[in-house]
DNA sequence: CTGTTAGCGCCTTCAT
DNA sequence: ATGAAGGCGCTAACAG
């Protein structure tokens, strides 16, 4: 069913019925009723490829991220889809994992389908997709990044002050009485490394010495996170706050400073960051970080809207985490 | 960059540039070579509207879910996206938060788009998709449903057997020796529907009178699982046993009740359903229901695989959920 | 107000 | 092995 069998059996032309399609102005009110009536005798639908055609656009957007099954990124996404689904856009979304060779091909297949726009989720898109071809095949496409940034025209950027939050996290901590304090990373990615320099801006300020001493490294999770507690409990030097830079690392070794004797927060403290809901599960409650992932999805896509529409945008947006008071850390450390 | 341009500078015809494109015989080497080499000096990249305009496909998919950030489905979406994106498609998400109106407009979208094929995930659609006019608008889309049925030629379905393992945990919880046992309802989709007669054929078979009286009602979450506790406490009648058909409601009601003063599982044992991550973060860890998304999610993507690909498929597969034993059930309550 | 015509970029016969 | 021409379904001038 085309255009042209509506306009046949409506006795008119196609011209008129893509008129009455699009609602526009000079039809007259009989013939717009008469294609109307045709129009839903066969139930006809616009192909939107057809469309696409002439508009060269699909109405749709892509996200790519590392993976769609960890909520802090499910939580940007959602905030996204839902924000262009409001807008008549559909989001695709892509999950990399980590991979540069991924990456590529989802951009390379993303740019033929002429997407209107992409949204690079997560710190790792600073290093993954800055090659030449990338950017090459990106050249006519806004980008908006959450939490990593590229100098490129057609790039925008919406981060989170990673090492600012860690930095806090880390002076609340010495506010609270706490002094001999480690940081433990999990991960290799830019915001991670990021994160570490925060504590060691940290400690710097606070005159304590041999900082890299103090940053244990573990893999990601909560097995991660029971490995990080053993290594410091057996370094056998003192230790009353340990630092995270993911949650579901820092509950893995909050269970296990427990297990292994341990009462936390009472002879050790531990923070998370991002707020996930297991710090709200575990017991005690995490003290962590709320970075906002909500109000990242809701700027990006902003962004990305304000650029569609023609807009000028402002770039370098940055957003501020919060710290979320719970369980894991005492009011006031007794000295 | 078309391949008119292409074919101009290479001093061929555009049905030539369009043969090497798709890679197809008859072009003689140095012809096939000459034409390569402009399509690298402009980084040409064949539009895939154009494409789709003859080909009648853009090589995408629709998943519909309520919400991507509930972890379960978003496990499903991940292991259907990875699938598809292996076979050179693309997947588009769609939030549609139990309304039925969101559902329609993405179907008209969607449909719009000729997307290749659309997976429902939730029983939710059972329900919301029945509409004479979504099953119109899809007459030629090939739809897969996970957890949920229609009876039309294109709809597919991958179900769980949700009764079948609630009455086996309840089942599981009577081997165990309790007898006082209650269900908590939290939500009314046909699947949180069909849990709740799993329970109820596991305790009539158990010949327990009045068993409605032990079907508790409550809100989904850590606030309606806590609720639920304190309901069954105020009934002042005894409980040594409540089986839950959501996992965080479970781990809810499971936090009052130790806050209550009862132990777990001593004087109650607490089950849920869905496997999340947070039920090996609570404390007991949670023993629960293993209703294997990764394998929904494969699953679908194989029968709509399939059915793009012309071959026959079988409808009705059913997957077995297992019972994952944790520490929220005693090994052996004794009598 | 309405119809005709020319693309949009590509694939696919059909000749040559 | 190659090129010309038609068509996919729709929008957008342009001419009435």
């Amino acid at each position: 069913m085309t255009i042209y069998d509506i306009a046949k059996e409506a006795g008119t032309s196609i011209s008129t019925v893509s008129r009455v399609l699009n609602n526009k102005a000079n039809v007259k009110p009989e013939v717009k009723k008469r294609v109307e009536e045709v129009l839903k005798k066969y139930n006809y639908k616009p192909s939107a490829i057809a469309r696409g055609m002439v508009s060269k656009t699909m109405k749709s957007i892509a996200v790519l991220t590392v993976d769609v099954r960890v909520s802090h990124y499910a939580r940007i996404i959602y905030v996204i889809e839902q924000e262009f689904s409001r807008k008549g856009y559909n989001v695709t979304v892509c999950n990399i994992g980590n991979s540069a060779r991924e990456c590529a091909r989802y951009i390379k297949i993303l740019t033929e389908k002429q997407v209107d726009g992409i949204v690079l989720i997560g710190s790792v898109f600073s290093k993954i997709i800055d090659t030449e071809e990338n950017i090459a095949l990106l050249k006519n496409t806004p980008v908006v990044m959450a939490n990593g940034s590229l100098p490129y025209d057609n790039f925008k950027s919406v981060m989170v002050d990673d090492r600012g939050t860690i930095r806090e996290i880390t002076d609340y901590l010495f506010d609270k009485g706490y002094r001999n304090i480690y940081y433990v990373q999990d991960m290799d990615t830019p915001s991670a490394n990021i994160k570490a320099d925060g504590f060691r801006e940290s400690l710097k300020l606070h005159n304590i010495e041999r900082v890299e001493s103090r940053i244990i490294e573990t893999e990601y999770g909560l097995e991660g996170g029971r490995d990080a507690a053993d290594k410091i409990i057996a370094m056998g030097r003192e230790f009353d706050a340990v630092v995270f830079g993911e949650d579901i690392t820092a509950i893995g070794a909050m269970k296990q400073f427990i297990r292994r004797g341990f009462k936390v927060p009472g002879d050790v403290a531990v923070t998370g960051c991002n707020n996930c809901s297991e710090t709200r599960i575990c017991e005690p409650e995490l003290t962590t970080i709320d970075n906002k992932p909500e109000l990242q999805g809701q700027m990006c896509a902003a962004i990305l809207s304000d650029i569609l529409e023609g807009k000028k945008v402002e770039n370098g947006l940055v957003i501020k985490a919060e710290i979320v008071e719970r369980e894991s850390v005492k009011k006031l450390k007794m000295l």
